[in-house]
DNA sequence: GTGTGTATTGAATCGTATG
DNA sequence: TCATACGATTCAATACACA
């Protein structure tokens, strides 16, 4: 796949160097498998574990050795020792292959996410949300015994405590929302109708297929295009073809041949969106600094000039280096703002107005058309 | 008190034969008071526990105003491990008072509801839902770091695996839900306002008081008149005065003199309900707001899908993250439909147009189609 | 009384680039 | 590594002042 990348990832991949298992599903259990991943490789990772307890030979402890008797007299401590001791393995092999600045989604129910998140957090995961997945058409319970079982649970993590500079696209998913910040609970509907996939037998091809819904948001809000993302527990393959879809690399494991072809035959099938549709809202963070002397440079200001704050009640003069005299308070235009407010800290670019032929506009329009020009 | 007990419940106590502990708060901590409780004495247990955030230094609003944080001693502990071992120390003691036919709720956020959950599986309780409480008004994120920490986690489970003959009243919550069954979702405003206890001083008396919403909800779906409910961290005796209120017994137990204080006072002014009249004072949620971003991710729009005016004259591209780009203009639907227009404000909803099969409709007929389906 | 505008507040694990 | 400076960032509900 051609790079759509406008501001490359951090972890670059060129189309001459592309690893071979880029954009490929990796047959077996996910603990061998990732192994053959490079440490420090992915940027993202959506993990939907089984939290079914009667896996058959699924379990494996950390060294490797198989769990038997899943199926019948075990007790139920011993059953939760063995899921412990599957989850940590697997998260451990997730965290050796997450960046640095990476982070990780893991989804569940009330069966196994308390386990998985206990875990996440004892390996030093950090954990940044947690979101819940309201399932607008849920099935019933049929006893009339229990609330409607109608949510997940997904836990959203950095790789360490002090970890900084993951990917997070506030903007982009606030105006997703209408122009409010998107919240931690998301409702969306399960997947079915012709996005289910089905066998020749008409039989859903995989018991819990997440709706792609799903993992549209969690792949725009956490990743960048270009980025990387594995899927440990790859199913039928939604997290590969929203990737896909979205521009963004993909790997997946998968023990089951079955899902795998079914996996990639869907994959295959997926038309990548166009580069420009891709552009999502950007942060003012991303964007590049303009320090305020600038607007001196440019004369867009001139020395002498005076600022005032929105309702034109305080004053400061423009100094020729880009510094603020206001009475006892000199500085920058935000250590003066914060100074003659009384304050901590101030943002100077929207608190400083100056006179646009008569109305206040705030000198952070100055710093726009200069952005805008570049 | 008359018994309000249609089916009564198993542990009946007429006025003769009180303990001295019903209806009051056992001052100290839960696990050295609950040892003066019986075992099996208690129907239900409602449980918020310390939630061990870990906050970092000071946080402000985007105007500099402080956020007044958690940051009592109570909250503060020394490890995971500490927590842990705080955590199932009051989980055996409740066990120990629970009867067999008995259950519990837990409330927690991100920061402990994973430990505690795997706690209790550890401990033999069995899960029977998890539920979460949707806040309509969080605290939004200051930062734009994260989602809108916009809900907290409940766990009901009994208090074995094989208990038989907990109270869950089904046709109650049906009908409370306008004749659907109640899911595990529950949509409720956070405390504030009149009901929220203020000192002399005018500050609220605790950090985290709970609204009595959520206890009603809760004492009604799993607790029958007359039964008996424990609330080990009482505080300002939320669940008391709802129990009150219901004509179920409570218990609490709570180491502040403050708190208690509060409690005892509020629980006193509680004037019990007449249980008749029960039905009328809830009502189903509001229907969830469909964000334009649904679109997308449903597939019902594609991102690079042009929409334009009614009649066809003004275009604008849709990319991924539900943004529109028309000429200069970026932004959400509303924004970008004011902008080209030159107008203040716009309905992008009913301004944007899409074309379907060689006619233009309003997008809004899609939001339409998702309300119906919902 | 009625409406309008402003201030306050809530369980929060809430930066990052530069030198 | 650490200290410093830049400068980005909020939603719903209540309460109260004021016209």
């Amino acid at each position: 796949m051609r790079s759509l990348v406008s501001s490359p990832s951090q972890f670059d991949i060129s189309s001459a160097e592309q690893p071979d298992w880029l954009d490929t599903i990796l047959k077996g259990d996910c603990i061998s498998q990732l192994e053959k991943l490079p440490k420090h490789s992915v940027d993202a990772i959506f993990a939907d574990p089984p939290y079914n307890l009667q896996l058959g030979g699924g379990l494996t402890r950390p060294d490797q050795s198989e769990v038997d008797g899943v199926t019948n007299d075990w007790d139920q401590f011993e059953s939760f020792q063995a899921y412990d001791a599957f989850t940590r393995a697997w998260l451990l092999a997730c965290k050796r292959v997450l960046k640095p600045t990476g982070t990780v989604w893991v989804i569940g129910s009330y069966h196994n996410i308390f386990r998985v998140g206990a875990i996440m957090q004892d390996l030093g995961f950090w954990m940044l949300n947690d979101v819940v997945w309201l399932k607008t058409n849920p099935m019933p319970n049929f006893r009339g015994k229990r609330f409607t079982n109608a949510h997940e649970t997904m836990i959203w993590a950095s790789r360490d405590k002090d970890a900084k500079g993951y990917t997070f696209n506030y903007e982009a998913l606030k105006v997703m929302n209408d122009d409010t910040q998107m919240r931690s609970d998301w409702t969306l509907p399960i997947c079915t109708g012709h996005e289910r996939l089905k066998g020749d037998d008409g039989k859903k091809v995989h018991p819990t297929q997440k709706p792609e819904s799903l993992l549209y948001r969690v792949l725009l809000s956490s990743t960048n295009p270009g980025d990387v993302v594995l899927d440990p527990f790859f199913g039928t393959g939604t997290t590969g073809a929203v990737a896909k879809k979205l521009g963004r690399h993909f790997v997946g494991v998968e023990r089951d041949s079955d899902y795998i072809k079914a996996a990639n035959a869907r994959i295959d099938a997926v038309v990548p969106i166009d580069l420009s549709s891709l552009q999502t809202t950007q942060s003012k963070r991303a964007a590049p600094r303009i320090p305020f002397g600038r607007l001196l440079e440019n004369g867009m200001l001139q020395p002498g000039a005076v600022l005032t704050d929105k309702k034109g009640k305080l004053f400061a003069m423009v100094r020729a280096d880009g510094s603020l005299v206001s009475g006892a308070h000199t500085g920058s235009i935000h250590k003066v703002g914060a100074g003659v407010q009384g304050l901590e800290a101030c943002n100077g670019w929207t608190y400083w107005h100056f006179d646009n032929n008569g109305t206040r506009e705030p000198i952070d329009a100055l710093r726009q058309i200069i952005r805008d020009a570049a």
